[in-house]
DNA sequence: TGCTTTGTTGAAAGCGCTTTCATATGAGCA
DNA sequence: TGCTCATATGAAAGCGCTTTCAACAAAGCA
């Protein structure tokens, strides 16, 4: 397992013989196993294709001696790196739990690895970065929303890597999409609000600008509102940071005003969050004075207290079929868009509103 | 840019010719530059190895034909991937912004892709993760705690792969770390429930099996009461998955006993923050029947109403020394473990006991 | 028995880069 | 002018694998 490196010093003097190790090559394998390197390549990759005897032969070498393939080599010579990479505008907790892990474990038990990175919203970073993927060789992509520079599918398309937008769906939308419609989601919620009675609503939205699935959340209220003949009045739409304690302050200046809503519609459970803790704070009783409602149904959504009227999105399911999705155009089977429900979840921090 | 791949039929039978997208390879661009293919390498590598007036016609090639570097080659070639690993014991929110995406950064900007997965507390897992990613290349690992398989080391060592353990501190452990005392940490808590006159203290952790952190925590809180004199009873002690909700339901078991504790010491800011909602729930208030206590200092404790005392752990500075050190090393520089420190915030969610 | 078919195997040719190594060029100096 | 030295370049040899391709053995068939 050593290899012994000689430096030999000129003449008579003594050598120097330094011991380091060398991380086995599937040529030591093969020696090891006395067969050929290309059998113990079709060992690991095809293991069927090879008789038994050799078949433990082999194992049994690459056990012992510890043999771990070089991805490198193997995707240079494959043309395949079983890497799939996924971009996030940012990674936060949200997506974790309830994306991000269960697309690796999908991809992982086919044997993927899952790269995951962030543009911060930026769509010369999102390029950078998809250079970035595209050139450590991942075989598939996973990017989120709709909106993207069109030199990235250019790349995309030009490398004939197969990719998948998440987190929205759009039918307009000419490219593959695995999500669900953000403005229909969203007018689901308004017209919650409306049923149970409210008329003076006000919404706290992440920043539309560059984000899709904001803008469509806030079109989708603005649009059921408006069925309904009622309106989103400017300075009852607050844009805030992803983030509770922005979103608090969010709250706090929604109902400072001298008109304040009955029901704030939050675009996020993180500014629900916010604004119960706010409201706490200002001693607003929620729901009776005041309802908050969120969206997407996080962990913390159904543990706070008042527990929050919510609008579930599939994350887990969509992060399942397009690991699917992406698995199957790898395998050469082609697969078509795919738009997922959402589901209203009515909790204790909506009611119909005082008065 | 488009070869031309000629499938040609018996005899007279007229051709196929079907056009497909190659991607260009470095020797297009050298081509396209009228100079060597190495030349281009040392454009892209060290360009002040290139003479100018090539350098610019090399580039302006590179920008025409959307040449992106294949990165296994390139690994292949150079002998290291530029991407480094980090395997957690669980993807959770907790880490990311404040640890993996300061980690990412860092390693980014100098042009390192930070590869993330997970063991799920298990070794085999682990074991396997870490073959993984051997495999897949990487040229530094980033291990969380200090407890692990022999083997792993074992194959990092015969990789020669630099890595570190963070999240925690040992004296006396033989391997480089970057992290804190869990257990002097989490006896600064204990002390300062003490200090405000606390007797009867309750403790909600995670499970202690396998995960060093959480049994060095438990640790060091049972040796700051034992030093006052006092005991963490068996009953006041109650392990629980990391999770919000589980969190509330082991405060209410601590909680329903007849005699119980004054002050919840969590080994966790998620069971702070499950503790206070259940509280409520139960009707206690937080800080004048029952103290509360985090660990991390995480978003939420802020947020949340109470605010949490807790102890905050210096993730984002782990972070970025972690990602100093591999830098470090990688580029040849011998660098040492660290040691960092904790601090203990103190805000609502704890007070002296009542009476 | 002679033929085709099926199943296994090894030799060898790359995959797209990096990196010696040798060479060429021009500058610096005497 | 003739020499050395520094600098910039290209040719070519791999990096460690996968994958034709051809070879061969064993099996099936007539």
């Amino acid at each position: 397992m050593k290899a012994r490196k000689r430096t030999a010093r000129k003449d008579h003097e003594s050598a120097i013989v330094i011991a380091e190790f060398k991380a086995p090559t599937m040529e030591d394998v093969a020696r090891a196993a006395g067969v050929s390197p290309a059998t113990v390549s079709r060992c690991i990759n095809r293991p069927e294709m090879v008789r038994e005897d050799r078949r433990l032969r082999i194992r049994a070498a690459i056990a012992e001696l510890g043999y771990v393939p070089h991805g490198a080599a193997r995707a240079l010579a494959s043309k395949r790196s079983m890497t799939i990479g996924a971009l996030f505008p940012r990674l936060n907790s949200l997506l974790f739990g309830s994306f991000i892990a269960p697309l690796q474990r999908r991809l992982h038990a086919e044997g993927y690895t899952l790269v995951v990175s962030s543009s911060d919203y930026d769509s010369a970073t999102e390029q950078q970065q998809v250079s970035s993927l595209v050139s450590n060789g991942i075989d598939g992509l996973v990017l989120i929303g709709t909106s993207h520079d069109p030199e990235v599918f250019r790349l995309l398309e030009r490398k004939a890597i197969p990719f998948v937008l998440t987190w929205s769906w759009d039918r307009n939308h000419p490219q593959p999409q695995i999500g669900f419609d953000n403005a229909s989601a969203a007018a689901a919620v308004a017209s919650y609000l409306l049923d149970i009675g409210h008329r003076r609503i006000g919404m706290i939205s992440g920043p539309a600008e560059g984000n899709d699935r904001v803008a469509a959340r806030i079109h989708g209220v603005r649009a059921a509102l408006a069925a309904r003949g009622c309106e989103l009045k400017d300075r009852n739409l607050v844009e805030s940071p992803f983030d509770i304690r922005e979103g608090g302050k969010a709250f706090g200046r929604l109902m400072r005003q001298p008109d304040p809503p009955s029901a704030v519609l939050c675009g996020s459970d993180i500014f629900a969050v916010g604004a119960l803790f706010e409201a706490r704070r200002l001693g607003l009783s929620v729901p009776e004075e005041v309802s908050v409602t969120g969206f997407d149904d996080t962990d913390l959504a159904s543990c706070v207290v008042p527990a929050l009227t919510t609008l579930r999105t599939p994350r887990t399911e969509m992060a399942e079929r397009t690991a699917r999705y992406l698995l199957g155009r790898l395998a050469g089977r082609a697969t078509g868009s795919q738009q997922l429900e959402t589901e209203l979840i009515v909790r204790e921090s909506s009611a119909p509103p005082a008065g």
